[in-house]
DNA sequence: TATCAATCGGATTGCCCTATCCACTTTTAG
DNA sequence: CTAAAAGTGGATAGGGCAATCCGATTGATA
């Protein structure tokens, strides 16, 4: 082993072997494959077949599914948060808000596992979570920069964009690859109903916190969760 | 026996005895609450514990739970074909067409299962699908007329609504008792951008077929499905 | 009331899931 | 080269699911 184990009852060592490092990359890529295509509902076994590995091999990297979904989703994430920050550098900030909610849509059709982690949080997955709150800052300040342009409605409230990411959720989840681009004519009607001046009032947001507790609720990846399942 | 059988070997019997009558109809009953709760992904246990009865008791009245979904959505399909018939009968065209979105997406909002429903292709329970064309074929004219009216879009398609069906079932899905009304904003903002004039043009639409491949896809108590499902 | 088909429900089958166990193999340090 | 730590994967546990089986029970009829 690498360091710190020079003495027999030496401490867990910090780097991987040669051959553990290299069936974890698998993994992941695998997974990453897996859960673009299937969602989060697909199973550690089929991604352990996807990688050429036993299923124990699986596990002891990545202990739970969780952490395989957060190792998994990672860069996804970061993706995300970038895609704010580039909006925000746009000089045009109704076309930046634009160019951003259709990235992230983008991103949500290209990859069903992506779309099932936007609209769900993962408590211990604090990398992640991270990310999203990185993301959602940057968002308020996307909204009111396109507010202040004139070019947003102003009863739009960045709880909207959560909502945009569950309905898009659900149009790519129905679709799939039956209507892979299903998406786009949905994504567009909304981006034109945000735009100023509004056509009419609108009922009132959800509150942040009722929403926050259904992104808990509603874990693709948790049995204890009502979700679609089985049947013949 | 009631009819056909006083021969030992006479053919099967045409009505059920009234114990069975009974259990059936708690059956039905309970399978109402569970799915409007849990949508269709609710086990048949579940619904069998929940009407009080053996297993067995559901799966000999229902062979399947496809069946039980269609005898438990018969009636709420029958009211989805109404409210086009209803929304036909309004002088108003566009009241009536909007009053048609709201009451679908708030039929979906409320029953969690019929959301599902809703979105799904049942190709054995030919009632529902009956239903389903009926109500079609109405949504179509009640386009046209909106359209004649010059209150709706003229790029607008009755595949629109398969895929308002399908984002609200994901924002109702993600949401749900945790932020019940959600659903009613993002319908508000589908409304304010069907409406004429057109703010600019739309991707094109998905092919029929493509949209009905999906529906037949999605199902959301079938394992075959891609869906979420289980971990800790 | 006696009979028997119809009905009942718990136990069971068979499948898929996450997660763990354990006997065997590989890497790596000395 | 050797030995132990680290790693491996198939078998297995334990739970949920739809669907079936079968011995006990009950309703309808005479």
């Amino acid at each position: 082993m690498t360091p710190g184990s020079r003495h027999p009852h030496g401490p867990a060592p910090q780097s991987l072997r040669s051959d553990a490092e290299r069936n974890r990359e698998r993994i992941i890529a695998a997974a990453r494959k897996v859960f673009a295509r299937d969602g989060l509902g697909a199973s550690m076994a089929s991604v352990a077949r996807e990688a050429g590995v036993g299923i124990a091999t699986m596990f002891r990297r990545f202990p739970t599914k969780e952490e395989l979904v957060a190792a998994v989703f990672a860069d996804r994430m970061d993706a995300y948060a970038d895609a704010v920050a580039v909006a925000l550098d746009d000089p045009d900030p109704w076309h930046g808000f634009v160019g951003y909610i259709e990235t992230a849509s983008a991103m949500q059709a290209a990859d069903q596992g992506f779309a099932d982690v936007l609209t769900t949080s993962f408590p211990t997955a604090k990398a992640l979570e991270v990310r999203r709150n990185e993301a959602y800052e940057g968002m308020v300040r996307l909204i009111d920069r396109a507010k202040a342009a004139g070019r947003l409605r102003e009863d739009f409230d960045p709880s909207d964009l959560v909502l945009i990411h569950m309905a898009n959720a659900g149009v790519v989840n129905a679709t799939g690859e039956a209507a892979p681009d299903a998406w786009r004519r949905v994504v567009a009607l909304f981006i034109q109903s945000f735009e100023a001046p509004a056509r009419g009032p609108l009922p009132a947001s959800p509150e942040h916190d009722a929403l926050h507790r259904a992104m808990l609720r509603t874990n693709p990846a948790d049995p204890t969760t009502p979700e679609p399942d089985t049947t013949g």
